[in-house]
DNA sequence: GCGTTTTATAAAAACAAATTATAAATTTTG
DNA sequence: CAAAATTTATAATTTGTTTTTATAAAACGC
């Protein structure tokens, strides 16, 4: 029963009448119409005799076995144009969802991956996504996870091991732990190594994140554990910067592989900079957070698989070996 | 068969499931949309299921037996809103079109009726009526059939008598015959006479239309016939001039009941002119046209009604006696 | 005038949308 | 904590709409 319709005493105007009326309209022709729109000529016919009876005048005037508009009818077609018209907008914008090529990410991100690594993956990902729209920010650690648990990003990508980290409820961690590297200028006698150890560096220069963060805590315990000196020279926020001294033989840097590849794509073909592992191990723990409680969309899942599978690459491949077996992606 | 969806692989977004899906997003639970939509909760539920299925994702996100919706659903959100909102237009539109309280009237008249009685017409049409549009133009008679006949007006208005004057087959016509009446100053004795003759007017200084004009013809024709002269002091284009010698007792005129009527309305309750019915009677032919093989909209068709009532109003009432009897329109 | 075209109508088939009834899961409430 | 009340989903049935086939009537071109 179309309760709606006796209720409201209102026109319900409907999509197949109004595309059969804008057909005819078009064409002049009942027949032709039919033709266009793969139904056969009395279906339109019925569509155009409801829409009149259902509008309460008389769309055409029959004459001649032709139909012709009234006056009256070019205010519907006018309607009725607009009406297809947005239905194609929003055919087209669902088609562009579902396939993927058309909405927006928000990530945001550590300081060290937002610099090269994560905009190589967005310009990976966008590839022949025009309609496609990605904003990334950087933000300390701690800030990263709230901002991804108040549901302001779809995806956060953060260190989780400070002082004090605790995980929010509100978001969904993935682990993961990477082996850190040590980082030296490319012709330092080190480099013949495979492997770098605390006793290597005895004394020698280091370049060190601030003393709360636990690489430097780590890196201090594995020192004192060999019985070797740190000789911390310089103290820098993020990792990125301390590649600056270390290209200049100023100094050796233990720095997560995340960083190191951000390096690595920076430098390009002739880097200045080489990773070795560093024993004893240290290990940075991060994780790729996600907002816990709401979906992802179809787009920021595709980006957060592609993610993952970098990130997991890149954690393989340097733990298994230092960057000399690492190959850069195609 | 659904052969357009088939050959085109398209979606085809369908109106009820559009609404359906819209109100769920606005009440956040099918059966609270249910009841909004006076339909039952497994109604909407197979329809928004339809809608998952057409557009190829799911749109919801069914936890704790609810629905939530995915992010990509508020983009079918944003443009489910746009459609019916423009769907809601257009019924507005076609009831205004329906109920004859919007659209367009064209209309084009000779000079006596466009000064004050069209205008007035005009006036009491639109009253009420706040989406309607009229335009109204002055034209030569000649050139109102002209305009009447390429479909640029919707209704004309003119005298048909007079020398060359062919009629359209693009034109429908309603001819008229309007006897016409003798203008004089409102104290003047021969106010006192129910009926003036051309001999009552022997020698009198009279205003008259350009040669040509029919009017002009019979009465000469008219004088002639009673052997009085004929003393043609004013001659002018149009009947209305005509009144500003008549009022200032330079002149008498044989006028056309539709101006006279015009003068009326002009001259509010003190009018400065009065009629007498006029012998030997002198007719004018004027006509409304309106465009043959094209239908009139039914908001000009109104108008078309009222005016023709109004002119035969003015033709009987005018005929059967001078203004002495005269009501003017409440 | 005859064949071709047009639109309209009726009956039947196909499809879509609604309802009722019911199940399963979850939340509310006493 | 269990009973009651809500929630959504599914199945079966009914109802209603849309489409098709078949056909008729009217107009057009030659």
């Amino acid at each position: 029963m179309s309760a709606g319709r006796l209720r409201y005493l209102e026109i319900e105007l409907n999509l197949k009448q109004l595309s059969a009326f804008r057909e005819v309209m078009l064409t002049g022709s009942v027949s032709e119409a039919a033709r266009n729109l793969y139904r056969t000529q009395p279906a339109i016919s019925s569509l155009i005799a409801g829409l009149e009876k259902d509008i309460g005048f008389k769309l055409f005037a029959r004459r001649g076995g032709r139909l012709h508009p009234v006056p009256e009818a070019h205010y519907l077609f006018e309607e009725a144009g607009e009406i297809i018209g947005r239905l194609d907008v929003a055919e087209r914008t669902i088609k562009g969802v579902r396939d993927l090529d058309r909405g927006t990410i928000r990530i945001v991100s550590m300081a060290g991956p937002s610099v090269f690594m994560l905009p190589d993956l967005i310009s990976r990902f966008v590839e022949g996504r025009e309609q496609v729209q990605v904003s990334l920010i950087t933000r300390s650690s701690i800030q990263v996870q709230q901002l991804v648990s108040v549901q302001q990003y779809d995806m956060g990508l953060a260190d989780l091991g400070f002082v004090g980290a605790t995980r929010s409820p509100l978001v969904d961690h993935e682990v993961m732990r990477f082996e850190c590297l040590c980082a030296m200028p490319a012709g330092d006698p080190l480099a013949d190594q495979e492997c770098v150890t605390a006793a290597d560096l005895d004394g020698k220069p280091m370049a060190t994140l601030y003393p709360d963060h636990p690489t430097s805590t780590d890196t201090k315990a594995a020192f004192a554990e060999m019985g070797a000196r740190l000789n911390g020279r310089f103290e820098t926020v993020y990792f990125i910067p301390m590649f600056t001294y270390v290209e200049r033989g100023l100094a050796y840097a233990v720095v997560d592989p995340l960083s190191a590849e951000s390096y690595k794509l920076f430098s390009g073909s002739e880097p200045r900079v080489v990773f070795r592992r560093f024993r004893p191990a240290i290990h940075l723990v991060a994780s790729i957070m996600t907002p816990a409680h709401r979906p992802l969309s179809n787009l920021a899942q595709s980006f957060h698989a592609l993610l993952r599978d970098e990130v997991h690459r890149i954690e393989e491949a340097y733990s298994a070996a230092g960057d000399a077996t690492i190959t850069t992606p195609a």
